[in-house]
DNA sequence: ATTTGTACTTACTTATATGCAAGTACTTAC
DNA sequence: GTAAGTACTTGCATATAAGTAAGTACAAAT
């Protein structure tokens, strides 16, 4: 008699996953591709939404303020809106998200090295690192 | 006279941006949902596939092979397999993947402080961290 | 002959992410 | 009255990720 798999409990799993685990935890809040990366942005200190749009050269905008929007929302960043025409928005990391600072160095520190050992230095190396508590 | 924006070009950005952004390094490695928790569960030393499975409750078997073979490809992990029946297949982690560890270990120790402090405490504590180093 | 155990593999469907191109709002400067 | 400047917003198309439900291989044990 063939069993049936229970691939069917894997949506009710994925729920409890996140009281278990930490790096899911993690996950649900900055998994994907750009959220680290505008982080990282920010991690020198706050800056424009056209700054930054320039900085991340890769990025739509529409993925710029689609993610900004989730991460001002998951009180990882703060927006503030001068009430100027034209608009002047800032954004910056909150405290939540000026915690991530030491993931994101990390991260900044394993490509370097990474990079250099398969012969794809990318970057001369993290001048000005870390910027970490240099909060503006 | 309207001007066309350049989205056009963001194709050849993205290109380039791992050129000059060291998180966007780190995202074409283990950018997504999956890859760090994957990676996690390794840090403590090698599993065979079944343990891993076990241990991410909320993953299909698919999506597990499937990211197991992607960082096996970027010599993330190792696989190692027994030419036995049934099978014995046992995964841990490579140089570069090890030299993760202190990446996943800030996102943990973020994790359970960031839960804490929105009233969401789901580990006690990081008990038996940090396990770097303690390659099996 | 059938079941057991382990590590996958496959086909099909659905969901989410991203890209592209364009438009909007509002005021100051020309 | 038209252009510039900034921060978005929208609709449509495509690409990638993920979920579901199966099946396969192979030898040993029953």
């Amino acid at each position: 008699m063939t069993q049936v798999k229970e691939n069917s409990t894997i949506q009710e799993n994925k729920k409890l996953a996140h009281e278990e685990c930490p790096v899911t935890y993690v996950m649900e809040k900055i998994g994907g591709y750009w959220k680290p990366i505008i982080l990282f942005h920010l991690l020198a200190g706050s800056k424009r939404y056209g700054e930054l749009r320039k900085s991340i050269p890769g990025i739509t905008e529409k993925m710029l303020i689609q993610h900004l929007k989730q991460l001002e929302a998951d009180d990882l960043v703060i927006r503030i809106a001068k009430p100027v025409v034209p608009p002047h928005v800032t954004y910056s990391l909150s405290k939540s998200g000026t915690a991530l600072g030491p993931v994101l160095y990390a991260m900044a520190v394993w490509a370097v090295k990474d990079s250099k050992e398969n012969n794809k230095p990318f970057f001369k190396d993290l001048e000005g690192f870390p910027p970490i508590g240099k909060q503006v």
